[in-house]
DNA sequence: ATTATTAATCGTAATATTGCAATAAATAAA
DNA sequence: TTTATTTATTGCAATATTACGATTAATAAT
């Protein structure tokens, strides 16, 4: 196995874990937090300031903008990576709407 | 390699990234659902309402239990499951903080 | 045209995750 | 005590992820 079972499960599951997971590297919240910081966002200087190397950035990069979270910008040799605002409040909304949820009486 | 190498990343990076890769898998996300919906909360139940094998979802159940967003009582031969209040707000206040962060001005 | 710069892709090794059958452990019921 | 019932643990196969060296692709600079 090995493979997780999707099918089982509805759509704004999928969805939610979907997000999570991307977010569950620290490499990819460490570029989020340098992206969400600087307005400068060429991917050498992630590779710099991240310490991975290049191969490595340019994969999380590439999980991050498959969700959609990030976009980049050619300029040049260089790729100016940065949030995409709108899926990112699109997003952020899903999973508030997941985190906002609120337990009943529990039993234990 | 396989190896995430966390001691580059700061304490909150980590932590944040680690409470998201435990939210990133559907079927935890489906076991905080039933949970938050009803204050019935036996193992066994979720094994009925969520259709995975009893071993896989004593493992989720094992993870969730991990960072703290749930914790169980044992009754009799049952253990009933619930949220951690305390916890799960706790975590997401942490989350929240991350997503609260606004982008600045992007160069694309 | 040649060379440098930058990022993406490929290939691969190491490790982690997912899922389940089989089994164990622990209590309840008979 | 024996038998159910319920959950945890073990062991394992299949798949996914992480990381990086080597290479490619694409533009810029000389």
């Amino acid at each position: 196995m090995g493979l997780t079972k999707s099918e089982i499960f509805t759509k704004e599951q999928n969805q939610i874990a979907e997000i999570a997971k991307v977010l569950g590297h620290p490499a990819r919240i460490a570029i989020l937090d340098f992206l969400i910081k600087l307005q400068s966002c060429v991917c050498g200087d992630l590779v710099k300031e991240i310490g991975l190397a290049q191969p490595t950035i340019s994969q999380h990069l590439k999980e991050l903008k498959r969700v959609g979270i990030i976009k980049g910008k050619i300029e040049g040799t260089s790729v100016c990576y940065c949030i995409d605002e709108e899926n990112w409040n699109q997003i952020k909304a899903t999973l508030n709407h997941f985190l906002n949820k609120n337990p009943t009486e529990n039993c234990c």
